[in-house]
DNA sequence: ATTACTGCAAAGCATTTGCAGACTG
DNA sequence: CAGTCTGCAAATGCTTTGCAGTAAT
């Protein structure tokens, strides 16, 4: 109570228990820069010198999810799931196929389309997009895909 | 030569040699209406009386892919490849979130989009979009999702 | 004290790989 | 015949699940 300083709050979601383990998962994702997989979060918080289990980390993160907290992605060429905070307004993002850098969109080109279905009428609910290309660092090396 | 009739040759890519299990994977393609997952394909070459191993057919898919008569896509809330015969023009589609059915899109909102990336600039590939909803019969019958 | 959470092991799935025999060109 | 396929089994990698002990409220 005087002595560990606690884990920042704003991003908590509510209604959960504070532990360890969401506490640690939490602070890797709160100083991320980009998503990150399950298995590089867990790792991460190895290398911050705590031990952390995979399995654990998956239930915090889908735990996050529900809550609203964590955002969980898919990009294209990824097999595994990446997450991250929600406070990010970005919700596309343009992936390099070099090295694989996940930057996020800010303009979203679906703002006004409607699409156009082959059959019948379609109630919208959302959309994902991604743009996959070489990024500025990736495109001056000489573009080493594979 | 004179009693079995062959496949249809219109789609066969060329280059490569012409064995049953690869004939059947390409009709199920031929005769699908939306992509399918390689173990839905496995499952109709056996409802059509014939036997078929998962890893036989992923591997002519894959082989199918890079001969590019095959395209090979994925869509949000669903772990598996979808594979479809490359004769559609399409590239986009939407996905209701009820009944998982795949609908393909004929315009296309990137047309004449640029991403404007948080980070730096960005050499566009190609892109990925998807659209998620009701379909119009989903829509219609309550939107029973989950 | 309850109920929720986590360490840990093991199961599940989709997909891939290895290998020897079978088949295509 | 030579090289390519395929049946089949087993491995792989991500993710999920089960269970019993531990911790949070």
């Amino acid at each position: 109570m005087e002595g560990a300083l606690m884990a920042e709050e704003k991003n908590w979601p509510e209604g959960l228990k504070r532990t360890g383990p969401r506490e640690r998962v939490l602070e890797v994702l709160e100083s991320a820069d980009q998503p990150l997989s399950a298995s590089q979060i867990s790792k991460h918080i190895e290398d911050g010198g705590n031990s952390s289990w995979i399995s654990t980390v998956y239930r915090i993160l889908e735990l996050f999810v529900k809550k609203g907290a964590v955002t969980k992605i898919n990009v294209m060429g990824n097999e595994v799931a990446l997450y991250e905070l929600n406070r990010f307004r970005h919700k596309h993002y343009a992936v390099c196929v070099s090295c694989k850098k996940i930057i996020p969109m800010s303009n979203c080109p679906m703002e006004k389309f409607m699409p156009d279905l082959e059959d019948g009428e379609f109630h919208v609910l959302g959309h994902n997009i991604e743009v996959y290309g070489y990024c500025g660092a990736c495109a001056k090396q000489g573009k080493s895909e594979d």
